[in-house]
DNA sequence: TATTGTTATACTCTATAACTATA
DNA sequence: TATAGTTATAGAGTATAACAATA
């Protein structure tokens, strides 16, 4: 084999020699690059029901918490308010959910799932686990446990 | 206490009452929150700095891998080469790096830092370490080594 | 023809300021 | 005065297409 063709793979090549053993120590890169995997498998599961992750998250929590309000839903998902109402906006015209002004207290909006937007919650639900199935698949199920427990711990307030 | 208050309290005093029971279920989404919380963390102890996530992923590749290629550094951070030049030339205008044509191949780019980018990358270095320490105070020396080699398993090829 | 790197561009995600209507 | 929600907008991060130079 002659050495250019060696020399012209070299730069294609080199990444498997890359000291990245920096980088790997540090556990918020350990988790930055679990997400970007995470994120597109998730994606790619989802894309078929044309679903975004925030969507599919604001679906899920309406379905369990009917009726909650604009404030509560931002909180929960930490999604920042006005972001959380554009996205209920593209939702709501898309037939998944409904907007309901409180009687109470005019300034708040109850939210809850049409009957398609359970219907579709349910096959996102799918895709989601689906998605967690894909990327996690090396795992057993008491190491998926034993991460989920020490992750929470991060996170958690 | 008057009723009243209560009921004004009603919208923000929600959130302890959410169920997010299927979400939490999902190791997607504990990996989602864990990411929010632990890049904020970074990005705070990496304001004084001025330095973004990837610009020290880069720093610290060249720290530890002197005139390596675009390609390769591309590769290695799962950066998009567009972005990546971008990003150096940033850097380079800063002063923390140079890029120098090979002679072998004029294709390539060798890159690496200047005096100044080494001395950012060693007070970035310690930035991150404090983010990593504020973000996973809570555990253990062997919970954290735990989690990182969990983590791996997802993400490594 | 294929590869490295660049430019231009667009799209998503996120953050902030200012506004309304209600309380 | 404070809060829920909205509008408008700006910024950062990411992705793609097209190109120049070189192999």
């Amino acid at each position: 084999m002659p050495t250019k063709t060696v020399r012209n793979n070299l730069a294609s090549d080199f990444p498997d020699q890359v000291d990245q053993s920096e980088l790997l120590g540090l556990l918020g890169y350990n988790i930055r690059r679990t997400y970007l995997v995470v994120q597109s498998t998730f994606d790619a599961q989802m894309e078929k029901l044309e679903l975004r992750q925030a969507d599919f998250a604001v679906l899920s929590t309406l379905r369990h918490n009917p009726g909650i309000n604009q404030k509560s839903l931002a909180d929960a998902l930490a999604i920042a308010p006005p972001n959380l109402a554009t996205l209920l906006d593209r939702l709501e015209s898309g037939g998944l959910l409904m907007r309901q002004r409180s009687a109470d207290d005019k300034r708040i909006q109850h939210v809850s799932l049409t009957a398609q937007g359970a219907r579709l919650h349910t096959q996102a639900l799918k895709a989601a686990q689906k998605a967690d199935e894909v990327a996690v698949h090396k795992l057993s199920a008491a190491e998926r446990q034993q991460l989920k427990s020490l992750l929470s711990k991060i996170f958690a307030a």
